[in-house]
DNA sequence: CGATTTTGACCAGCGC
DNA sequence: GCGCTGGTCAAAATCG
């Protein structure tokens, strides 16, 4: 296991360990960069983890993040529930593998090569479109046996934090809230959304940091498998160029382009205009000379990135 | 009236 | 095997 697939990021104003809750449960590894230093964007890496093999060495290359400067927690295989317990969080959600443990200036490797696997561990019976969405006649819930045999595959993952007001954040996708539970520990529910898009299976939920109620955790399993609906009905429409809206600058991979929206000073500027600047980019070279290394097809991100993140210094 | 949300039940994985 | 928990289903309710 000890995936990389899952990135956590900090995205703003989050230092306490504690807030660390269980992201639905299946962070596998969960990532803390410091905002100061790192681009919102940098979540297009989600990409480039399941596509190529890339260390957290690169990564922090990638995020321009010099060893010093850099809050680098992952999972440490074999040592995460000590290091839970070190640091007194119990498992919040039951699905929470992996607990951070803190690697200043150096990056554990044990996940590292693994970003590509897809999950392996607990993997539910979701991914599965509802198997009876056309066949299921009768069974209606106890029907998942399904799909015998082969293990379902989780899609990769990944979550991120933003402090938001709002539980749903829009990012210019259509979702349909299919579930929501009672998270343990915690007063605040969990809410489960999948793509409305037809053959699109991705999933995200969102849950609100009880340790922070202003911070929400947003989760993002699989990917679009289209564009973005071009009839929107957030404020994405008018805050991004046509072509950033009915086009995937990235192809195939969307995550970036959604994720862009979801950013926290996206949010905050429309939401609070306050605490802008908290999480831009301020070392855009080493971000873009990553995108020219590992993801060329990222091209088009470069271009959107400057103009959206990349300044606001305070 | 179609789309979306709500909500209780169900299912499967995991730990004990 | 049992209980707990996360995740999903689907009928009913609500919304636009």
């Amino acid at each position: 296991m000890s995936d990389f697939r899952d990135l956590y990021y900090q995205t703003s104003a989050f230092n306490n360990d504690h807030d660390q809750q269980s992201f639905g449960g299946e962070t596998d590894s969960i990532y803390r960069v410091s905002s100061s230093s790192v681009d919102p964007s940098i979540m297009s890496f989600t990409d480039c983890l399941h596509s190529t093999s890339m260390d957290y060495g690169s990564l922090e290359m990638a995020l321009g993040l010099s060893p010093s400067s850099s809050e680098v927690f992952s999972s440490v295989e074999g040592s995460n529930r000590t290091t839970k317990q070190q640091i007194g969080e119990e498992d919040l959600g039951g699905g929470t593998r992996e607990v951070m443990g803190t690697i200043n200036s150096s990056v554990s490797s044990s996940s590292g090569e693994a970003g590509c696997e897809e999950d392996s561990g607990k993997s539910k019976k979701d991914g599965q479109p509802k198997g009876s969405e056309d066949g299921g006649e009768n069974s209606k819930k106890g029907n998942k046996a399904k799909t015998e045999g082969e293990k379902k595959q989780r899609e990769p993952r990944f979550a991120f934090m933003t402090k938001s007001e709002v539980d749903h954040l829009e990012d210019g996708y259509r979702w349909r809230k299919y579930g929501q539970k009672a998270v343990k520990h915690s007063p605040y529910p969990r809410s489960y959304y999948r793509c409305t898009t037809q053959k699109c299976t991705v999933k995200k939920r969102f849950e609100r940091s009880f340790q922070d109620p202003s911070t929400v955790i947003t989760t993002y399993e699989g990917q679009h498998n289209h564009p973005l609906p071009t009839t929107l009905r957030g404020s994405a429409a008018g805050l991004f160029p046509p072509s950033m809206l009915t086009q995937s600058p990235l192809g195939r991979a969307n995550f970036p382009h959604e994720l862009l929206m979801q950013m926290p000073n996206y949010h905050h500027q429309m939401n609070n205009q306050a605490t802008a600047g908290s999480m831009f980019v301020q070392n855009v070279s080493h971000f873009q000379q990553y995108l020219h290394h590992q993801a060329p097809d990222y091209g088009l991100l470069q271009d959107m990135v400057p103009s959206m993140f990349l300044k606001h210094e305070p």
